[in-house]
Order: C-alpha cells, then sequence, then structure tokens
DNA sequence: TGGTATCTTAACCATATGGTTAAACCAAAT
DNA sequence: ATTTGGTTTAACCATATGGTTAAGATACCA
C-alpha cells in the first residue's frame, strides 16, 4: 500500500513525481499521444491527484514543455553569454555541454521539435528579448576572429544553425541513423560520445579561412 | 455539389485524394494528433469513404509513412548509389537535391523522425540490405580521396551524419531557428535557399586534410 | 436498358479519454 | 483530541473518436 503522506526528503512530493511521470510520457509519446491514465500510473498516484494539482491536460503538457525548454535552452545560451571566452573554446563547451545533456535525456530535444512543430505559439513564451542581444555579442566575435584571420568571415545565423545542426541532429535521428548505418545500441552510444570531439573538431575545421 | 464520378485526369480520384488529404492532416499534427474527421474533409469526401478505402486509421497512417520515407530516402541514397561521381560533386548533389525536396515538403522531416521516434518498428520495412552495400561504396571513396589527400581520413558514419545534419536539422527545426534568430518568413526563406551552397562549402572545407 | 463501380447520407455503436465529484482515509501538526 | 492537508477509492458524465452499416444516388459502360 502507498503511504498518504510520504516521508519528505526520502520520496519526491506527489507533485513533483507527476510532474516527473509526465515528463516521462510525453517525451515518449508525444503530447497528443500521451494518456493522463498512465502518467498517474506512472507516478503511482491516480488521476484524481493529477487533476487536483494540475487541473488539465493541457496544464500538464504545458509545464512539461516549459520545464524542458528550461533545460534545454541555456546549455547553449549560457555558454554563448559568457564574457571572455574564446572562440575555439566556446564551442569546445558548447559541445560538451550539448552532447552531454542529450546523452542525459535522449528524447528531450524530437519532443521539444515536433511540439513547437505542432504547436508553434509555445515558442512565444521562449528565449525572448534576451536571447538577441547575446546573438550581437557572438556576431562580434566572429567579426572579430574573421579580421583577426582565425576563421572566415560567417554570419552568426549560418554559425549557430551549422553548429546545432552538428549537434542535435544525431540525436533526434536516433533510430534513423541507427536503422542507416546499422549501429547496434552500445555502437550508436559510442557514436554519441565521441559526437563532441569529432563536431568541434569538423566545425572548427570547417571555419578555417 | 460534388459529381459521384469525377473526370479522370482534371480531378483525382478519390483514393488518391484520401491519401494526400491524410498526407497533409499526419504531416501537419502527427498520426496521434491526426483526426479522421479533418482527412475525410480536406479530401472533401466523408468517413465512411476513408473506410471504405482504408479500413482504419493506422492503416492510413501506415500508408502515408511508407509514402513519405519511399519519397525522402531516395533523396539521399539515390545520389550516393550514383556510380562515377566525384566526391564534391556528390556532396554538391545531394545538398541541392535535400534543400529542394525539404522546400517543396516543408514538413516531412519531422515528421518522418517524430514517427520513427514512437514507432521505430516501422523503420524495419526501410532501407534493408541494399542499402549496405552503398555505404561500403562510399567508404572505398571516402579512403581513396583520404589516400590521395583530397580529404582527411573520416568514417562513412561521421561523413553522413554531419552531411545530413547540416541540411536537415535547419528544416526540422524550423520555428526554433526562425525565433530564436528572429526570422521573417521571408528571411528563413532566403537562409533556407542559400542552404545547399553553405552547407557544401562548410562541409567539403571541414574535411580538407 | 440495365448493371456496376464509385460515392454519399445519415445514422449508429463501442470505446477511450479527459474531466469531475463525493466520501472517506490517514498521518502529522496543533 | 481535533484539525488539516494530502491522498485514495470508486464512481460517474460528456464528448470525441474510430469504426460500421444500410440504403440510395450518380454516372459510366455494356
Amino acid at each position: 500500500m502507498r503511504q498518504p503522506r510520504p516521508a519528505p526528503d526520502v520520496e519526491a512530493s506527489a507533485r513533483e513525481r507527476i510532474l516527473d511521470a509526465a515528463h516521462q510520457v510525453f517525451l515518449r509519446w508525444g503530447t497528443a499521444g500521451a494518456r493522463t491514465q498512465e502518467i498517474a500510473d506512472e507516478a503511482g498516484v491516480n488521476k484524481a491527484l493529477v487533476h487536483y494539482y494540475f487541473g488539465t491536460k493541457d496544464a500538464l503538457a504545458e509545464a512539461v514543455f516549459q520545464r524542458a525548454a528550461g533545460a534545454f535552452l541555456p546549455t547553449i545560451f549560457g555558454v554563448l553569454a559568457a564574457p571572455d571566452l574564446a572562440l575555439e573554446a566556446r564551442v569546445a563547451q558548447i559541445a560538451e555541454r550539448q552532447v552531454a545533456f542529450h546523452r542525459a535525456h535522449p528524447y528531450l530535444a524530437i519532443y521539444l521539435l515536433a511540439e513547437v512543430h505542432t504547436a508553434p505559439e509555445r515558442l512565444e513564451a521562449l528565449v525572448g528579448r534576451h536571447g538577441r542581444p547575446v546573438l550581437s555579442a557572438l556576431q562580434a566575435q566572429l567579426d572579430a576572429a574573421a579580421a583577426a584571420g582565425t576563421i572566415r568571415a560567417i554570419p552568426v545565423a549560418d554559425f549557430l544553425v551549422n553548429l546545432m545542426s552538428l549537434l542535435v541532429f544525431p540525436v533526434v535521428a536516433r533510430p534513423m541513423v541507427r536503422h542507416v548505418l546499422g549501429l547496434g545500441e552500445a555502437e550508436y552510444e559510442r557514436l554519441l560520445a565521441a559526437r563532441a570531439a569529432e563536431a568541434t573538431r569538423f566545425f572548427l575545421d570547417g571555419l578555417r579561412p
């Protein structure tokens, strides 16, 4: 039987457990494909309590989305916002953080992308104004490096798109990559582990003047 | 009113229209989020006829998936299988075809990826054995180029993953890219249009020894 | 003219699903 | 001892959805 008031610190609060469960289930099946009953089960709780805390499935979905986006975006913008970082170090650090993140949360990226695809309005609450200055700062650093002859000239847009492509796509396309290349679980994990280095190298090489 | 037997060649057969409509709707909302009623509406047809031709939603979904995958994969493997193509030309051709494809079918890639994420078993019917020889042939070409000093040595896996990353991610992450970079519809389209060239250049530069 | 394949209308059913409620239970705090 | 907040049980409702059916149009073909 399940204790009504669980000992604090031993077991997460029911609200937290529900949120975690929702996270799991939504990431696995997408918002539309997810069943609230499965979330309740996964949380070791009943639907009534889910309703008690979150009201509707949509509200839960919103909470999970915000939480997921809030965990993901800093992985990039955190590093971009750090001052006094050489370009190479910045790239390497983003790569490492990204790979680590996606290995820890294998389904998060595809969830986010699928979600903003079917419900782009979700994006509006994100990033917003405070992300823009970071972009111009990065562009400045790129221009400086180009002027110094370290790299070729490149617009921030392409820079970021190229970098994120190399880091995110392989995990977003996980089943496709595994199937096409005929990789087993272990082999794929090895490829992923090597990604930070490979992507960094490839990316920086692609920027040589 | 709608004519029961439409003139051939003027209007697609109802079966085709249903398949097209299903394609649209599934790509827009994903299999789980799609409503058969909306498919029927989009096809200018009623649910009964959908059932008449395809039986179940799942069967329709399967048909659409196969069709989508069957349209996408040749964009890559077609070029990979072409004999007597210099490496640079091969890359450039894949890039052009990919960009053209994704501009014509903006939602297809994210649909495919999301779909194989929630239902990886769908993959089993794809590519299969006949794709493997293509990979070894490509690896051979890569080895030869590396030996000739044209490029650095690189495993096919990384080669393909890097290339596809640069080409597919920007369209899969369309809403995210647009939002983060603050691009309007037109600006994003311009970025996409420039992708074939940018990706090809960046990719080949990244392979220099 | 009659037959046939295609397609529509208008129901209808069973089920899953999201949502809601009332009552009771239990442990900790007071 | 009582209160209180967290939680369960066990219903229940309304709706959406996938699926199905029977009867009848409609146009083309033989």
